[in-house]
DNA sequence: AATGATATTGATATTCATTTTCAATAAAAT
DNA sequence: ATTTTATTGAAAATGAATATCAATATCATT
């Protein structure tokens, strides 16, 4: 399971620094460890707060500095939505956008085949040559529905 | 023309500041004056520049509260884009989106009820409530791409 | 028009996420 | 084992935005 991917990233990751002629640090291996051993969308202060008990003596710098090194390598994609802060989420297959829940802050991935071509059309229309996009929905997730539901219902 | 746009804004903005208690200053006035004679995405930086010239000893965080303002009054909207500089537009009629362009920096508004609708869809599939939406396509205007042409026949 | 209460201003300090600096340390090539 | 230099952690610096505060301006009241 989870070690498998852990050891894929990391080689994918050594074949990156070397020719780039980058090292392979401990500091590295523990956080791309921990952070391919999740699915999150981490934010550093987030992933530091977390991996902080388990790498003794850790630095926030080395967090900030090894999530941009995963980003370069092609393994971790950085994200920011409303709340301006910068989070990361491992590669994996295919495009996606984000449902943000405004309630419990949950990020919720989906694609759209559609959708995407819609946005081609609209561009092309414009004579707008699309490099990249992105698309967020602001709302409230199922959970947080059934929880106001609740709420409302005890009054 | 725009002086129409500007006294109407400028009753607006009293409206509201009246409701709640506040003033109009010199400031406000010729901010918003100045804000609403062009139609363009503004960061509190450019407006600042621009408007310094014009109103002597304006402070910036003025220029900040003022947008701030504008925004809570309703009569300007806030976005945010790549480069995480919060910019300003005027409020006006439709709900759109945006395309950027890398080149030249140029903000395109587009609306498109078809993708909105397919975002509904999306959001309900999901059992996932909307409150709000952002969609920004990056790529290079036509300007921009003309340009990049013509270089390369250049060459 | 003068007054008084207080909202607003400009300058500056502060915040917060992130980046940079720098001396000490560790990776990896020889 | 030695040498080169990339990397680290701590702390300082950055940059956009916000908060603070004494001086000033607005505006309702006299």
């Amino acid at each position: 399971m989870n070690i498998n991917i852990i050891k894929r990233k990391e080689s994918e990751l050594t074949h990156y620094l070397r020719e780039k002629g980058l090292r392979l640090t401990q500091q590295r291996k523990q956080i791309i460890a921990y952070f391919f051993s999740k699915y999150k969308h981490y934010s550093v202060e987030e992933l530091y707060e977390e991996i902080k008990p388990q790498i003794a003596g850790i630095g926030l710098a080395t967090v900030y500095r090894t999530m941009q090194l995963l980003v370069e390598a092609g393994l971790a994609l950085q994200r920011r939505f409303k709340d301006n802060i910068t989070r990361y989420e491992p590669v994996h297959k295919n495009h996606h956008d984000h449902m943000i829940c405004l309630g419990c802050g949950e990020i919720i991935e989906f694609g759209n085949k559609k959708i995407e071509a819609m946005q081609e059309e609209v561009a092309k229309r414009h004579k707008f040559v699309p490099v990249s996009h992105t698309l967020q929905l602001y709302g409230y997730c199922a959970k947080c529905m059934a929880k106001q539901r609740r709420g409302k219902r005890e009054k």
